[in-house]
DNA sequence: GTTAGGG
DNA sequence: CCCTAAC
């Protein structure tokens, strides 16, 4: 998050990620920074560091404010420094920040959650708060609008640190040159994009200031980062450790299940020696990887008390939805963190950086091909990470029937080596399951077409023409399945001439029947004859 | 390691 | 698609 000031000299907020992100991620945090904020009067955009360019003018000009007051005004501030015009520019090198706003301050909130800081200060005080974080000059319209000014700011600046794990923002107390320095400063990952300090002479603010002054402190420095505690200066040890007590009060979002798992995959491949689909379980070891499996779910439930531990050693982690941790990642911060020397940067990187970082493999990236890279993905076993659903495409059924035309049913090895070998998302196992469901299928394929012409829409989806399903059918006639245990781990050719034999029998059996019931037709026909002769 | 079968 | 037993 940052705040800066366009050229005309408006404050705003903005959301801004470093690295690869989504252009939704963004407008979620929009979304997530601009609640409580009801009038539309600005266009802005925002370019991505990724050169995806998101244009939210659309969607967000509703829900950007913006403040009023002359460009300079803030600027003239006796005692207030600024550091920040600009400097997001600086920072972040491709990265723009032109966002146009007519200036007509109209902020609305809803939300009264930060305003519970603000009650117990005058309108003074919420001038002087208001002057610190935006650095305007707030023209006193009645006694709420300053607090209607600060609190959806205050609000925001809260959830999004307490959400980021991209930026650091601290409303810090610092003793300067004798005089109580109240900052806030905004980081991209240890550079400063703003710092927006206001200063107050001891003399110049009251006791009572003072004291709402440093519980706002208090409580703004702990969304910092670890490694901005060190620059916070509490008053004493009690309140450290009550600041530190509130922070575990308030936790980070828990990560979700499935960055949880992504998370135990990544250290499961710390730990494993084989991947991929070699890696299975065999039957002498199956106790072993029972109990080893056992042991893998203790160490990720170990994982997320680490994981969510860790959020408070170096902030908060907030999650993207939708982003799985890719495997390429984790190396790519490897070299980089190796020596003891960059430990203390880690603090600086988000926690699921870390953690990933830690239980990365020794590989580097270009020695794992993409193939590898989906199998240790998708199919390693030992952990509990669920294959990824891919639905078999036409292509591939029509491979499976190819295969089952050649090799027959129950070779699924063999037809996974022979026709799915460029599928590594396909195992035999999978292969044998489709067989088994196009079976299904075609059995009660006559018994649908009657429910698709009541509801096409359903099964429009995953549909199996019916040309493919005869297909099916055929094949099902000539190698049944599940195959007779005399026929399992056979040749087709073995099925083929075991078939053929088969058929000859019957037709062998027939014959004589025939010839049977022939004898026995002559020799009914012959006393017949005999009786009537007599 | 591979396959069948239940879920 | 996962899991387990059986081979």
């Amino acid at each position: 998050m940052a705040i800066w000031q366009t050229g005309k000299g408006v404050w705003l907020f903005a959301a801004t990620l470093l690295g690869p992100c989504e252009p939704l991620y963004v407008v979620e945090l929009l979304d997530i920074m601009f609640q409580g904020m009801d009038n539309a009067v600005c266009h802005g955009r925002i370019s991505l560091p990724t050169c995806q360019e998101y244009l939210w003018e659309a969607k967000h000009s509703d829900k950007v404010f913006k403040l009023e007051g002359g460009p300079d005004s803030c600027l003239q501030n006796a005692g207030l420094e600024s550091h920040s015009p600009g400097v997001y520019k600086e920072c972040c090198g491709a990265e723009t920040a032109d966002l146009s706003c007519e200036s007509t301050p109209r902020l609305g909130y809803k939300d009264n959650r930060s305003s519970l800081l603000l009650d117990h200060m005058s309108v003074q005080e919420r001038q002087l708060v208001f002057r610190n974080m935006f650095r305007y000059e707030t023209p006193i319209i009645d006694k709420q609008w300053p607090k209607h000014s600060i609190s959806p700011g205050l609000q925001n600046f809260f959830e999004l640190e307490s959400g980021s794990n991209l930026a650091e923002c601290g409303l810090m107390t610092k003793k300067n040159e004798g005089k109580t320095v109240l900052s806030s400063s905004i980081e991209f990952f240890g550079k400063d994009t703003g710092t927006i300090k206001g200063s107050l002479s001891d003399e110049g603010m009251s006791r009572d200031l003072q004291v709402k002054w440093k519980k706002l402190a208090d409580l703004e420095s702990l969304k910092t980062s670890n490694s901005r505690v060190s620059e916070i200066e509490l008053c004493s040890s009690d309140e450290r450790d009550k600041a530190g007590a509130f922070a575990m009060q308030k936790r980070s979002r828990r990560p979700p299940r499935r960055y949880i798992e992504e998370l135990a995959q990544s250290k499961s491949k710390f730990y494993s020696r084989k991947c991929g689909v070699a890696c299975k379980r065999s039957k002498n070891s199956f106790l072993h990887v029972r109990s080893d499996k056992n042991n893998r779910q203790k160490e990720t439930q170990e994982e997320t008390l680490l994981c969510q531990d860790k959020s408070y050693e170096v902030g908060c982690i907030q999650v993207p939805f939708g982003l799985p941790v890719e495997a390429g990642q984790l190396e790519e911060h490897n070299s980089s963190l190796n020596s003891e020397d960059c430990k203390e940067d880690h603090k600086l990187l988000r926690s699921s950086e870390k953690l990933e970082i830690e239980y990365s493999p020794a590989k580097s990236r270009e020695e794992i091909s993409d193939d590898e890279c989906v199998l240790r993905r998708s199919t390693q076993k030992g952990s509990k990470q669920i294959k990824h659903y891919t639905s078999w495409t036409s292509s591939e059924v029509m491979k499976l029937i190819e295969g089952v035309s050649q090799c027959g049913v129950g070779r699924w090895s063999a037809m996974k080596r022979l026709l799915f070998s460029s599928c590594s998302h396909r195992t035999a196992v999978d292969i044998k399951d489709k067989w088994r469901n196009l079976l299904k299928a075609s059995c009660t394929q006559l018994q649908k077409e009657r429910k698709i012409k009541r509801d096409i829409s359903k099964q429009a989806s995953d549909h199996v023409p019916e040309s493919v399903l005869q297909r099916v059918r055929e094949l099902a006639v000539i190698y049944p399945y599940p195959r007779r245990k005399s026929q399992q781990g056979k040749s087709s050719v073995y099925v083929f001439f075991s078939s053929l034999s088969q058929v000859v029998v019957v037709i062998w059996s027939a014959l004589i029947i025939a010839v049977r019931v022939t004898n026995l037709a002559i020799y009914l026909l012959t006393c017949v004859v005999w009786l009537l002769a007599f």
